[in-house]
RNA sequence: GGGCGUUUAGCUCAGCUGGUUCAGAGCAUCUGCCUUACAAGCAGAGGGUCGGGGGUUCGAAUCCCUCAACGCCCACCA
């Protein structure tokens, strides 16, 4: 049979199969009922998004987390999803819009949302699919989207809720403002770069009505970067303790060009040590300004239209880009002879997330969420560890960013999204409610208003921030705020473990665990986990626009699904980022390969009715208790969630114990049958590796499983799936068995060495002597692994032979030919040198009173055991040295 | 400008409350092997004064101080 089977394993042949076979067994798919339930909540990655490598890690984790839940028990459910992410999926429809000729603004609203449906419908689940080859073992049954029926009705009951509870309020707040895509901005969804500008110093002249007089210039010299605000300005500032510019206290200046007057006004915001001293004022287009002109009551004018161009009160420039204006206003200026000087300076400017361009501080009316109260659960649950962070180190930045939330922006100037259900009325004022019925009925009630018609409503033109719906997820996706008592609602929250990048820790996570107790009176899940940024192997992000990430389906299909799973789990610690590079999935595609070679061996062995030879009863005690430590040991690093430490623990397990060193001992001779207890145990011990290794990589476990016969009588059942079986339990270790063997492992290893030293091929037989005591326990299988025909019991070793120490024990290896005396004397020497060097260091601590007084009495102990360990060690070095030089 | 974190072999990382599981793992490298499961492999080997300096201690990769480099987060200096 193992002619038939390829010697390297071909995944595409196999995982299309079994992810077919799960799903139509439906073995994905989770109902309540009375075991444990396990339960993660997707990220939900954007509906017309397309998979990535971040989404291949973040995914990859959840799903070894979900599977290895279900074999341990559990009741595993893991929601998929997506995100209907309004700013981003409204840009790219636009965009296409755009290349279609089309203006959105040309549209109608229903118009763009018919679009924008038309888009979702085409783009929308590719992402999902593209997970299904990863392997992912979402209840797809479940799928949600953030704008579907059910998590919509969520989203308008939630703000309806909050704002009957004064907790939504609307207002005018400077916010940061995206002229390109025209909305506001919250202060996440701004990225500050560096960025080199120039410093302008600019004239405003003195108002003939409050003039010096003693021939001093009449004017004030005013440092800006943004030169084409001053339409907006309002005021000049000083510090009222600057000498610098204490002669202008009470004074009155000109605004260039739009030749008004302002004050000159004092506080001591203003930073004596920059500029010249004076701050131009421009309430309506800088947060401080705004905040000093509420201080002073300045008016506020605003310059700017929507979409970043100067408006009317921009007198010629009207109609022209902010960023032309200022190129514009440079030569302007300094025409009139205004300009002072110009010059170079870096300072940060805050960028638009989604549109990369320039946010403008902006005057808008907006609606807010308020947060402080809402945030206290929240700050809790994580500082007492209620909701664990890994790595913790995260937990500081959670807390120091909740202790001082401001009220969250939660209105969008866009379309694609859930439009705000606030309702004006046509002789001013608004309702909010549910749906326009409520809330005509609600205007009539306090408005006393029995005429009002439905039409005369006018639903509010904006829509809420995307993570207005994600914060509700892990309720939303089990229906729990519609139906708060509902059946899956109370069974599988809360969640268990949430995967996610810390990027969005303040955007989701936090605000996730807000509404969880808002909502739920309870953490909306148990752990997060911070996966870390993947990066190419010079260090930078991967990201489309950079062309440095590589194509996540391509590579499933040249390591497969399996492969790429465990090339990307393999130096991944949680909140660490990942240095991605092909080789790592060569390594996957490596160890499936390794797997499938193993499996062909064992495959090929016919049982026959023989005694079990001695070697092989060793062999089984011994890779029994290997086996069982490693499980005791991966279950330890699966509760830390220490996932690629677990990974390498049951990779070596596998490769180096198992197949190296097990099936080695166990193998039989050429075209030789196994005695059928040894054969049962081995089969017995694969389908527990497989059994371990199935959490990441599903696939290949799943075919050797059923492959092996371990999917029972009738594989097409859903019974017989690997998935569903359970994890194997650590039973007895036996701890002197997993010691004495690590002896024979050395002795063995000694004994390959000196072939390779020696040239002695490994098929010829050869005999190990040794000198003294030697526990012969093991013996069968040190002359069945290093080709060894007889262990010989001697008082003086052969005098053409090479010997090495395993623990004090002298063992040689006699051969034929000519010792080089030379390099054995060095060999030993050099041996003997280090030795000796311990020797002092021991010695040395041990005469030391002080150590010998306050070390702990086991840790002197053990001093002392080195010590005479090492003397009879040095002792058997010197009989070597001088046997060899006699 | 504040806060946090990192620095251990060529690379990626383990090393918890100081002492034989203390200098480790995987990959990479080197040497020998096409040995009848696997060359995507087998066997063996080399490689680090634990970022620098100082201190505490009988004893420091581990604790303290300091410097340096890198990374992340927050912040309104025009």
């Amino acid at each position: 049979m193992s002619e038939e089977i390829s010697t390297k394993y071909d995944p595409s042949e196999v995982e299309g199969k079994w992810y077919e076979y799960w799903t139509k067994q439906r073995l994905f798919h989770s109902e309540p009922d009375e075991r444990e339930p396990y339960t993660i909540v997707i990220p939900p990655p954007n509906v017309t998004g397309v998979l990535h490598m971040g989404h291949m890690l973040n995914n990859t984790i959840q799903d070894i987390l979900v599977r290895r839940a279900r074999m341990m028990g559990k009741n595993a459910c893991w929601v998929p999803g997506t995100d209907h992410a309004s700013i981003a999926t409204e840009a790219k429809v636009v965009a296409k819009l755009a290349s279609e000729g089309i203006d959105k603004n040309s549209l109608t609203r229903e118009q763009f949302l018919e679009h924008a449906w038309e888009w979702t419908r085409k783009h929308g689940g590719i992402i999902l699919e593209q997970l299904k080859k990863l392997g992912a073992s979402c209840d797809w049954e479940r799928t949600c989207f953030t704008m579907d029926e059910k998590r919509s009705e969520s989203v308008i009951k939630v703000f309806t809720d909050l704002y009957n509870r004064k907790l939504i309020y609307r207002g005018v707040r400077m916010v940061n403002w995206d002229p390109k895509a025209q909305t506001a901005l919250s202060d996440e969804e701004v990225i500050h770069r560096e960025e080199h500008g120039k410093l302008y110093y600019i004239r405003y002249r003195l108002s003939p009505s409050t003039p010096f007089g003693d021939g001093s210039p009449e004017w004030a010299v005013i440092a800006t970067t943004r030169p084409e605000t001053i339409f907006g300005d309002v005021a000049v500032c000083i510090n009222p303790n600057d000498p610098k510019t204490e002669k202008f206290k009470g004074k009155r200046l000109i605004v260039p060009f739009v030749n008004r007057e302002v004050s000159v006004i004092e506080d001591e915001y203003v930073d004596i040590e920059f500029g010249t001293g004076f701050l131009k004022v421009t309430p309506a287009h800088d947060i401080n300004d705004y905040m000093l002109g509420e201080k002073y009551n300045l008016e506020v004018i605003d310059i700017f239209n929507d979409n970043g161009t100067l408006n009317a009160n921009g007198l010629q420039y009207e109609g022209m880009d902010r960023f032309d204006v200022r190129k514009q206003i440079e030569p302007d200026l300094d025409r009139a002879g205004l300009l002072e000087k110009v010059e170079d300076y870096t300072n940060k400017v805050g960028y638009s997330e989604r549109t990369s361009v320039a946010v403008e501080p902006k005057l808008s009316m907006q609606w807010f969420l308020k947060m402080e109260e809402l945030a206290k659960p929240a700050i809790e649950a994580v500082a007492d560890d209620i909701i664990k962070f890994y790595p913790p180190k995260f937990k500081n930045m959670y807390r120091h960013w909740m202790e001082n939330v401001k009220d969250w922006c939660i209105s969008r100037q866009l379309w694609w999204g859930h439009r705000i259900p606030a309702y004006y009325l046509p002789g001013g004022g608004y309702v909010v409610a549910e749906t326009a019925e409520k809330a005509l009925a609600e205007a009539r009630r306090t408005g006393g208003n029995g005429g009002l018609r439905i039409e005369d409503l006018k639903q509010d033109e904006d829509c809420l921030d995307t993570w207005f719906s994600s914060w509700l997820w892990p309720v939303s996706v089990f229906d729990g705020i519609n139906s708060p008592d509902n059946r899956d609602i109370s069974y599988y929250y809360p969640t268990n473990d949430l995967v996610t990048a810390p990027e969005i820790i303040f955007f989701w996570v936090a605000r996730m665990i807000v509404s969880g107790y808002e909502y739920r009176k309870a953490p909306c899940f148990r752990n997060v986990y911070f996966t870390g940024i993947v990066r190419d192997k010079a260090g930078r992000k991967m990201s489309k626009s950079l062309g440095n990430s590589p194509d996540p389906l391509s590579l499933i299909e040249r390591y497969g699904a399996d492969g790429v799973r465990m090339g990307m789990l393999l130096t991944s610690p949680a909140g660490n980022d990942l240095p991605f590079d092909e080789s790592l999935c060569e390594q996957g595609r490596n160890f499936n390969n390794k797997i499938w070679n193993a499996f062909r061996l064992i495959d090929g062995w016919k049982a026959e009715n023989a005694a079990q030879p001695v070697h092989s009863k060793i062999a089984v005690e011994w890779f029994e208790s290997v086996l069982g430590k490693t499980v005791a040991e991966t279950g330890d690093l699966f509760e830390k969630y220490r996932l690629s430490e677990a990974l390498m623990l049951v990779y070596k397990l596998f490769w180096d114990e198992f197949s190296s060193w097990f099936l080695e001992i166990v193998k039989p001779a050429y075209r030789q049958g196994i005695d059928s207890l040894t054969l049962e145990k081995a089969r017995e011990f694969f389908g527990s590796l497989m059994k371990l290794l199935h959490p990441f990589m599903p696939f290949i476990t799943e075919e050797v499983w059923h492959r092996l016969g371990c999917g029972g009588e009738n594989p097409g059942d859903a019974k017989a799936s690997i998935m569903i079986s359970r994890m194997p339990e650590s039973g007895i270790i036996d701890e002197n068995l997993i010691a004495s063997f690590s002896t024979v492992k050395e002795i063995v290893s000694n004994v390959r060495a000196i072939r390779l030293q020696k040239n002695i091929p490994a098929r010829e037989s050869i005999v190990l002597e040794v000198t003294g005591e030697h526990d012969s326990g093991l013996d069968s299988v040190i002359c069945k692994t290093g080709n060894i025909s007889e262990i010989r019991r001697v008082a003086e070793k052969s005098a053409v032979s090479v010997s090495f120490l395993a623990g004090t024990r002298e063992y040689s290896v006699p051969f034929t030919g000519n010792i080089d005396v030379e390099t054995e004397l060095a060999k030993l020497n050099g041996e003997l040198n280090y030795l000796e060097g311990f020797l002092v260091s021991v010695n040395k601590k041990l005469s030391n009173e002080k150590f010998v007084a306050n070390a702990k009495p086991e840790i002197v102990e053990n001093e002392r055991k080195k010590l005479s360990h090492t003397e009879s060690k040095i002792k058997t070095l010197r009989e070597q040295i001088v046997r060899l030089k006699a």
